[in-house]
DNA sequence: GACCAGGCGCACC
DNA sequence: GGTGCGCATGGT
């Protein structure tokens, strides 16, 4: 596959790009404006490159992989499509901002687009493994567990399947520096998965509500976890995760309170950014970046 | 050395 | 159905 596509402005990829740097995985080049993308497509590992050739308002990029892939090119621009939204109207969503008490923001952070977990499976282990941790701490325990059970393909890093993480022992993930509980949880996780008591591809085709019930009956995922999966696995708009301390701090610093805000005080606001609460989480996040 | 990190389950009321 | 605590370790 060797493809140029265009798609609708506005769009920020260098924004989005500079997000993803955080994660020690990615392989992400700056100066050409070029990143790696390691997914599934109809159950295949595929390694594809992209490049943004276009303007903020007039974007397109440059598509490629290796010659020989067991999929259609169709097939993997849908996968990019979801996986760094391209078909959500980022104009609308600024303009739906723009007399909201978050306008400000919205116009700082205009065409950023909200960029998914490249591995649906993957983007719940992440989940799972970054829980209450600093950033740079959840990002070392996650590359370790991929570099240590996963694979690479064409230099780029997969998360190994749950069948191959149903075989880790827990005090393998202890010397990894993973709690005794999030290595249970990582590892039974994946066996419901396997088992077939859970399956995150029925998941994709229910509403909030239900993948939020059913995945918080699982030990181990509770409400910011289930969030964290919607947003970051399925790309859904309107999810505010109360419980997270980063956006607890975005909106101290927005609205320049001396302390973070309560839950209550989070879901009235919060209230008024429907139905494209994953945007106001995403660009809250944003503005405590140094 | 204390306190906080893009939480959660469990014990105990 | 609420509240408090332990978990592991790095950053500040």
């Amino acid at each position: 596959m060797d493809e140029t596509l265009k798609i609708n402005g506005p769009y920020n990829f260098h924004q989005a790009l500079k997000r993803l740097q955080i994660d020690p995985l990615l392989n992400i080049n700056m100066d050409e404006q070029e990143i790696t993308i390691p997914t599934w497509v109809d159950g295949y590992p595929i390694v594809v490159k992209m490049k943004q050739l276009g303007t903020f308002e007039n974007p397109s990029f440059h598509i490629t992989t290796k010659e020989d892939i067991p999929v259609s090119s169709d097939k993997v621009v849908q996968q990019l499509s979801h996986l760094f939204h391209w078909n959500t109207p980022l104009e609308k969503v600024a303009d739906f901002f723009q007399n909201n008490e978050l306008a400000p923001l919205f116009e700082h952070f205009r065409g950023t687009p909200f960029v998914c977990d490249f591995q649906l499976y993957g983007s719940l282990m992440k989940g799972i493994t970054h829980q209450q941790l600093n950033m740079t701490f959840a990002y070392t325990l996650s590359e370790r567990f991929v570099k240590t059970f996963g694979f690479e393909q064409e230099g780029a890093w997969f998360y190994p399947k749950p069948e191959r993480v149903c075989e880790i022992e827990v005090d393998e993930l202890r010397k990894l520096q993973f709690s005794q509980r999030k290595a249970e949880y990582v590892i039974d996780t994946s066996k419901r998965i396997v088992e077939g008591k859970l399956d995150l591809e029925q998941l994709a085709k229910e509403s909030d509500e239900e993948v939020i019930k059913t995945l918080v009956k699982v030990r181990g995922i509770g409400p910011w976890t289930a969030e964290n999966f919607l947003m970051f696995g399925l790309g859904r708009m309107d999810l505010f995760p109360i419980q997270d301390v980063g956006v607890q701090n975005g909106m101290k610093k927005f609205y320049n309170w001396d302390t973070k805000p309560t839950y209550e005080t989070m879901l009235d606001k919060s209230a008024n950014w429907k139905p494209y609460r994953t945007y106001a989480t995403l660009y809250l996040w944003e503005s405590i970046e140094t």
